[in-house]
DNA sequence: CTGAAAGCGCTAACAC
DNA sequence: GTGTTAGCGCTTTCAG
């Protein structure tokens, strides 16, 4: 009984021809001069049997899906979920539906997925890169495929991008230990040649060396557990030079990192100044607050979305790309206060 | 030159059919006795150019999309992140992808995004349901399309669930909060008839009432800022009796409470036990840790998860619909911990 | 064992 | 202004 009316049933029992239907639908009516008893009769009926057009159909004919990949890192890491769910919704605004996935950093799964959107024939793609999979997605630009990377970039692939200034928002945390008083700065990032990670890299190192300091850097490989980063980042607290600084760069290793300090009862910031890459509502909350580096993760989404938009209503015309680097804030909390007690420079 | 060559092309090639491509590309080879040299041929053949079938064609044909729709209420909250990850993994292992959306629980989006996902002919759905969507669901399931509920489910309509015991949840973290020497248990829950908040509501009373103690209930609306919450949270813990103990129904209700307990500079768990639903990060970290109901979110993706490949397997047979609900589980920490000075009854 | 052909539901040149 | 018709790429019945 619920069976689903086609376009040609309802010409059948309108006895007229499924074009003029159809474009009735696409809202061409008034260009193709149909008569507007003609349209609101259509309307009528196809409102009274709840017709609703196959996407699917539509989709093969067209070769237009609607229909957006969005490929994050991890869906679960707070930075990214926030992202997603403002693409999200900026998407359907304009109706367009998100399928997501997780690249897990993984080349290969993220080669497969995107070999699998391709399949779907979703129209454009948002990306936040892994190493490695220039190749697709070049393959998808010469296809005339639209695709915007986000958080990070492949160097050798001409795409637009969305990213934030990560070089010179490293470089003014650093600036901001020193001017604290902290000379001992640790470094924890990733073992990663993501872009991202290496700009941060570059900055800590910069503003290291201006200052004539030494460099603390520990390097922590991906997809390890929570616990096993702990384990690292206890190890590198103790072991090294003692540190009166800690930068973490990335907000699950800086959360990794106050487990750390935590375990080892460190008095935040009189034993150990920190500070961490991207906010997290835990960092406010936590005591003593913590010093984060704030992505503007509303005006990324915002960006994002917006030139795949245009791109895909442009018919990916060949412009240049654009390749967006945002500004970061400092939002300066009380585990980089500078103690109380005045420092003397003692070396 | 990157012209996508289709399942004909690949037989005018080749000088055969375009059934007998189908059916080596389907595996159904050797049950249609098809010779070992031409499909080892075809094989060859198709690596070489790459072909892909296009499954948008195969889903017009076939009616199979082999996308699952996941309707959560918010992608940005971690609880439903931790899901979408884990059900994203195991869907994609079962050949299966994932649209998601948030629904905001908001009905008439939601009805809006189920509508969307049937023209779309997602071959399933994971359903975290707002009020009042009981019609749309039952349409669905009339057309037997399957679907799951998890963490709340619709009175009015048969579907397969998976929550958790709320109730007892609720129940017995108030126990554990009168069993240290609370008298005055605040309760801060949204303003909803979700079943699971009013199965923590229930929870709640009855234990309040059993130990012969007064309700002290807060109801919040839905969808408020942050800033709202903490100032809501604030009146209550500033207005009422003065409460020894404050429960919260969900995990952003605890982190606004943490913001206002802050703001009040309450000392915690000496003027003011705290014990949230929904187990975060941030608890663990914060000091005091905070006590915490854990739902077991990987077993809850899990459930799901199986129940609702199953469905799809058996063409969504009319078995009795599996309603599970599983245990959650009481982190105590130091928000609850009995104050180490002995409790005298002072009322 | 393999092929011909119909058709999923829709769109858009092209006719009239 | 409206209808005819040819596919989009695939699956599948039915013939041979």
């Amino acid at each position: 009984m619920k069976k689903r009316s086609s376009i040609t049933d309802i010409a059948n029992v309108l006895k007229i021809s499924p074009t003029t239907v159809s474009f009735i639908l696409n809202g061409k009516a008034r260009e193709k001069r149909i008569s507007v008893e003609l349209v609101e009769k259509v309307e009528k009926y196809i409102a009274e049997v709840g017709y609703k057009p196959n996407s699917l159909a539509r989709s093969l004919r067209t070769g237009k899906t609607n229909i957006i990949g969005l490929m994050v890192e991890s869906i679960s890491n707070p930075f990214f979920a926030t992202i997603a769910r403002r693409i999200e919704e900026l998407a359907y605004k304009n109706g367009y539906k998100i399928i997501y996935s997780s690249t897990d950093n993984n080349t290969v799964r993220t080669k497969e997925l995107i070999q699998m959107f391709r399949e779907r024939h979703v129209d454009g793609y948002i990306i936040s890169p892994p190493e490695g999979i220039e190749e697709d997605v070049s393959s998808l630009i010469n296809a005339g495929i639209p695709v915007v990377f986000f958080d990070r970039y492949l160097t050798d692939v001409a795409v637009d991008s969305v990213t934030i200034d990560n070089f010179s928002s490293s470089y003014d945390a650093v600036k901001h230990l020193i001017s604290t008083g902290c000379r001992n700065i640790g470094f924890v990032t990733l073992d990663s040649l993501q872009t991202q990670m290496q700009d941060r890299l570059s900055g800590y190192e910069k503003a290291i060396e201006e200052a004539g300091l030494t460099l603390h850097v520990k390097e922590i490989g991906f997809n390890q557990s929570t616990e096993n980063i702990v384990r690292h980042i206890v190890t590198f607290l103790k072991r090294s030079v003692k540190l009166d600084a800690i930068f973490f760069a990335t907000n699950y290793l800086g959360i990794s990192g106050l487990k750390a300090i935590r375990t080892l009862e460190l008095d935040v910031p009189n034993d150990l100044s920190v500070i961490t890459f991207d906010d997290h509502e835990l960092f406010e909350l936590h005591k003593p607050s913590i010093t984060a580096i704030f992505q503007p993760v509303d005006e990324i989404s915002d960006k994002v979305i917006n030139i795949l938009l245009n791109k895909m209503k442009s018919g990916a015309k060949h412009k240049k790309e654009q390749n967006l680097v945002l500004p970061t804030e400092l939002v300066i909390r009380d585990s980089t206060i500078a103690a109380t007690v005045p420092m003397v420079n003692n070396d």
